[in-house]
DNA sequence: CTAATTAAAGATAAATTTATCTTTAATTAG
DNA sequence: CTAATTAAAGATAAATTTATCTTTAATTAG
């Protein structure tokens, strides 16, 4: 579904949703290890993140990391994939077809449009704060970790 | 949402159900052509489809080429999407776990959970004939070749 | 001001996907 | 049997994504 640079920028961001605020930040290496994912590529990842600090926020030096505001807590889950560039998913023709469209539709046009309206629906009525909450203490983002 | 390679795959079986069959096929050129894509990369990739004749059959030599059995046609998409070896894009956890269950819910699980049962559905209900009918003449598959 | 700490930026490499080209094998028409 | 035609198979390359490592810039504590 998402490029994996993008389940990181999701993982990383619920992890920070959950576990920072501007007095408490986290740094990369707590975060790379939270998530399980390659600590210099996360790094990258988290440079996109916050470049702009509309998801998620980063200050140099010590004491310094990457933190979210309450602000930022509220945003859809979809700012994380437009963050990140990749919202096209949710809008593309699942055919790969750039002319599709309702006026001239691909032969899968009808039946897979229900389905992207409801991940629109989705990624953009869920916030961060929201998935932060449905997330049991220390257990589940940490993937692949106990394999 | 599907690699390129699928993409081509989906395009180039609505394209054969609607064009081809067993006493017309269909030679590699023509279906590349159709379906504008890359011409060897296609080649490949009927391989991939062709090989077993479950979904697309193949024959070499004169008269030889690419066609679907009536049965074949019968068939959902998503045996397209179980031959490319794509299928697991419909099982994957959103945020890439792999422990990711509904005993061991990633934060995204139960609101994802349902999309893609509305997918599962969609491609095990939906036939290649069905969409092969809904194919305008000569129209729609054609895909960025009139950009 | 200096040293320490942290993320940002940049250079590079490994892995994977997409794409191309050449050779081989199968099949048919004559 | 021979030549022609077609897909299969294999070798290789280009492009993209994923990953790593090094250097730089910002910030803080002392």
């Amino acid at each position: 579904m998402f490029s994996k640079s993008t389940e990181y920028a999701l993982r990383a961001t619920i992890y920070i949703a959950q576990k920072s605020s501007e007095q408490n930040k986290l740094g990369i290496n707590a975060i790379a290890a939270a998530i399980d994912s390659p600590l210099s590529f996360t790094a990258k990842i988290m440079q996109l993140l916050s470049r702009g600090n509309r998801v998620v926020s980063s200050v140099r030096g010590p004491n310094g990391g990457f933190f979210m505001t309450e602000k930022a807590m509220k945003l859809p889950v979809r700012s994380v994939l437009d963050q990140m560039g990749e919202d096209e998913v949710l809008e593309k023709c699942i055919l790969g077809l750039n002319k599709c469209s309702e006026s001239k539709p691909c032969p899968m046009h009808a039946e897979y449009r229900q389905i992207k309206l409801d991940m629109i629906r989705l990624f953009e009525t869920k916030t961060i704060e929201q998935l932060a909450a449905d997330l049991k203490e220390g257990e589940v983002y940490i993937g692949n970790k106990n394999k």
